[in-house]
DNA sequence: CCGTAAAAAGAACGGCTGTTCTGCTAGTGG
DNA sequence: CCACTAGCAGAACAGCCGTTCTTTTTACGG
């Protein structure tokens, strides 16, 4: 059966999300129609059908993509030999930030308000931020606090909550700063 | 000339702004039409548009009301007798949060993303509760730590800037928080 | 290679949206 | 108390949007 090979598959999708976001960033989520994703990614109206079911499922995707990619980042940080200490870890967070995901992040959050299948992987994505910063922060306490795992642990639940809420309001700073391009539409 | 007087004509405006939050929090901002409007505000098509002149102009007027509701309540906090610590001063920016507001707000953050009018509204309305909140804390360092008001105002800027940040993640994590009613549309 | 069935293209469509327009209504200044 | 004009209601309209359908192309399994 010739379907498209899973790489193949795969390839189209990322494709497709890319575009979206792209003209996400440059429009809003919900000024940005099915025909501009069309125009962006090279591909037509029943390509799109053909990997996503609607606009919606189309959404959920580039939320996944656009709240992952930054946390991926993270993740190195709580495994590293050298864990950062808090202040530390703000401001690589801070630094490793870009305004285009950034505004397509706090469109996704509005959106979150409105629809549960978004709010559900928004929460999701905070939690699993939050999480990885504990460990970052678990990992500071352990090597430089001389305390054992389990006490250190405990002791950096609420610091990684702070890091995660000035981490948040960062975002929606990188968001709002520096107007794309001031287009007189 | 048989123009409404200017107190009816604000009554007017506040009755659509008001009908057109309690659709925004529902709906969304863009998922919302201006018939969802006119229905709920009791008013018409026509009605709407002498007071606005399209739903962009609604829309601004919408995320000044949202915001300055907040703004208004830190107001009194910064010129009272006992000014809170930082600490309670967040504690009671959490405890006098609206599920329903703060939902609206968020999506305007997402709209501010995109919108340069919404923007300067939403940057501006950051701007003031940082300075409010930045009274609020030098004041509270007036009266405890016993320095000169121009001493104080210095080292509270670097603290009512974490309070807002903290405050504006609070209002995101209150905005995700409670379904509103997971109706299944 | 070839047959096949999925994937891509793009035209077609129904419905809905923001806005405008046309009368009717009613509040207001004199 | 009147006349007059802005306010208001609601129908009308043009355009666009998400989705579906049909046809053509293309990538895969054998």
């Amino acid at each position: 059966m010739p379907r498209l090979t899973d790489a193949r598959k795969d390839l189209r999708r990322a494709q497709i999300t890319e575009a979206a976001m792209r003209c996400f960033g440059r429009n809003g989520l919900e000024r940005t129609s099915i025909a501009d994703i069309t125009a962006e990614s090279g591909l037509s109206t029943g390509s799109i059908y053909a990997h996503y079911r609607n606009k919606a499922e189309l959404v959920q995707a580039s939320a996944r993509a656009a709240l992952a990619e930054r946390a991926a980042v993270i993740g190195a940080w709580a495994a590293s030999e050298t864990p950062p200490d808090p202040d530390e870890l703000l401001a690589r967070l801070v630094a490793s930030k870009d305004p285009a995901t950034a505004r397509v992040a706090v469109q996704i959050w509005g959106e979150a308000t409105i629809d549960p299948a978004v709010r559900a992987i928004v929460l999701d994505m905070i939690d699993q931020t939050r999480a990885m910063l504990h460990d970052c922060v678990t990992a500071w306490l352990v090597k430089t606090g001389h305390r054992n795992p389990a006490e250190a642990r405990q002791h950096a639940a609420p610091i990684a909550e702070r890091v995660t809420a000035l981490y948040l309001a960062q975002f929606l700073h990188t968001a709002l700063r520096p107007p794309p391009e001031e287009t007189l539409s």
